[in-house]
Parts: C-alpha cells; structure tokens; sequence
DNA sequence: ATTATCTATAGATCTATAGATAATGC
DNA sequence: ATTATCTATAGATCTATAGATAATGC
C-alpha cells in the first residue's frame, strides 16, 4: 500500500484501460466498479482516489476508446501501415471486430447506452464520430479527385452502414445471416467509392 | 384485488405494452419491474403471478415490438396505406422516429444490449431482422425487376445503414450533424435503389 | 506529514418470494 | 376453492464513504 505518484498514474491508466475493455464487452451498465478494480489487481476503496465518481470513469473509458480512426490514420502518416478506404472498410466489417467489441470501435459496441447517457459523455461520443467521418472522407477523397461534397455524404453513409452492420451481426445468433450481412455490406460499400 | 380472468390476460398485455416502450426508451437494463408495474397502475408482488422472471417480460415485451414493419406490409397488402422503400426510408430516418425511440423499431434502440443477452432473446432478434431484410428486399424488388440478388444485398445495406445512422442521429448531441447523418443516409439510399 | 490502498459498511436499489386480502367462478 | 393483486421483506448487488495501514517524500 501507499505506493508511489508515478505508479498511481500507472494504476489509473491501467484501470481506464480495464474499464474500457469491460465497457465495451459487457456495456455501460454491464460492469461494475468493484469489478474493474478486481480486475486491475484492487479492491474498490482505492476507486474513488482516482475518479470521483463511476461516471467520471465511464467519460475517461469513452475517452480513450474514441479516435481509433485518427490515431491510426496520424500512424499513417507518419510512416505506419498505410490507412485505405479497403482496409478500414474490411477491418471494420470482419468477424475478428465483430466478435471481439471489447478492443473495437466504441460506438458499434455503446451507441445506443450512449445516446441515453449524460450530455458530456454523448459530447465526447459526438466528437469520436465527428471525427471518424472526417478520416473516412479524406479517405474518400484520396480516390476521387474533386468530388468534395459527395465524399462526405458517401463516408456518412459508410460509417452508418459500419456501425449498423456489425451491430446487426453481433445481434444476429445464425451465423450464417450474420456473415452474409458482414460480406454484403463490406462489397456494396466498395462497389460506391470504386471508380465508376 | 382478485379481477377475472378476462382482465388478468388484458391487464397482462397493459404490462407488455408499458414494458416494450420503456425498454426501448430506457435500454433492458435501464428500467426495473417495480417501476414498469407501477406505471401500469398495479404493484410489484403481482408480477410474478404474470411472468416467471424478468427476463421472460424482455422476451414477450422484444416480440410485441419486433415486426411492425411485416405488420404494416400485411396492412399495406390487405388494404391499409401503401409501403414503399421511399416511405420506409423517409420513416426510420424521420426525425421523429430518432426522438421517439419509444414507438419505434426495436433494433436500433436496443441492438447493443441484445447483442450481450442469452439466446432466446438473440433468436427473437434474428428472426425479426431477417424479417426486416425480407420485406425491404420485396419492396426493392417492387421497383427494380429482375435482379432479385441485387435486391437483397442493397436491402442489408439499407437496414444496416438504417440502424447506423438513427443510433448516431441519436448519440450526436450536434443537432446540425445529427439531422445531416439523417439526411444525407436517407438521399443516398434512395440514390442507390433509383433506376440506372 | 502525506497519501495510495485496504477492510468494512452504510444506504440505495432491484429481483423474487411469502403470506394476506378480496374478488371470481364452480 | 381458486386466484389476481397487495403489502412486506429477504437476499443480492452496487455506489460511495469512513477509518485503518503502510508506503512515499519533504
């Protein structure tokens, strides 16, 4: 007990991170505080030295869970693997992110608690997809020169076929209808942006 | 105390009916039995006398809200106001229908936490999607002839796209973007099924 | 001296059950 | 006699707090 500053600050990122993961595994009101504590290797009465309540580390969970996108996009950027319209699209839509939400998009995994969340959890949420839409455009706009303004109504219907499709499939228990929704939408996205 | 019988199976339908539109609101974890038999006028010792658990309530309360769309098919089928694609479009992307998750399609208010729920509810789900999937391929079909395998792939787009764009609608706390995410789906979609 | 974490628990909430009460229905 | 509903409550669970303990850091 009574460890040091920097490895409280170790501890807290490991907690976040924990509660991230259970977050979007179990959703917003699947986990509980002692449960993410337990998992971090704690008990629950340390919790409260580090967020003042649940909700503030529901905010830091979203928080850190939103901008995959653009983190991996800047990655590419800077020398990473390269970020294409492809690539995203069938990342998205695979049976690995379907199958595991707990290190997935946030949004597929928590849309609907987050809607009817408090206003500073939906703000961040608002940003999260604000954000993605905009990566998906630049995506977009790297294949077709010049179209601006259908770039950006083709990746608002692009990340609504995303999120909807792999919500769809992880609802749906015949696998087989749960591939075909993945495969058809993954297909007719592409056919969209191809050149045409 | 002690009605007939008549009014228990009537009273039981009251319960029902309160708890699909307070699910859908509120989320399956968001609203508990005592609350759901208070607003339906009665207490919590009665609900069991109704329903062997909790669980059994979320069951019957997904099935009574799953397949409105086949029930407006069959209405429109035997008479009632006629279904399009245009109009079931313009419907699930309606701003009304985002504010108003209530009454309105079960899928994208809850298709999260079905995702996490045991298997019978998983199955309920399934089968109204495939429902769902049916009838927009009918109503494709309707005006593009011929190409039946077409039809039913641009028919899981639209309903993932649907789900996706009324969960962000809903989540976004930009009122701007959130109609923009309606709009913008709703013309594309109608775009892709148009004649070409 | 301060503080990061622990144990223990108060207080709220939720599902499910037990037993009482007042109707129905044979 | 049966049963639909009521009141009351047991038992589980969850957030948040109080006070103790054992480290850090001035």
């Amino acid at each position: 007990m009574g460890h040091s500053q920097a490895e409280k600050a170790k501890t807290h990122k490991r907690i976040v991170q924990i509660a991230s993961k259970r977050f979007r595994e179990d959703g917003l009101a699947g986990v509980g505080v002692a449960e993410v504590m337990k998992e971090a290797g704690l008990t629950v009465g340390g919790f409260y030295k580090h967020f003042d309540s649940r909700d503030d580390l529901m905010a830091e969970a979203l928080s850190v869970a939103l901008g995959r996108l653009k983190r991996q996009m800047d990655a590419a950027a800077s020398g990473g693997p390269p970020l294409t319209y492809s690539t995203v699209v069938d990342d998205y839509l695979s049976e690995g992110h379907r199958d595991k939400p707990g290190v997935g998009c946030p949004i597929s995994a928590l849309a609907g608690e987050i809607a009817r969340s408090d206003k500073r959890t939906r703000s961040l949420a608002t940003e999260g997809i604000r954000s993605d839409i905009q990566v998906i455009t630049g995506l977009i706009t790297a294949l077709i020169r010049g179209k601006d303004k259908a770039a950006r109504a083709k990746a608002i219907l692009t990340f609504s076929a995303l999120v909807g499709a792999v919500e769809l499939a992880r609802v749906v228990s015949d696998e087989e209808l749960s591939r075909e929704i993945l495969k058809t939408v993954d297909g007719l996205l592409k056919d969209m942006v191809a050149d045409r």
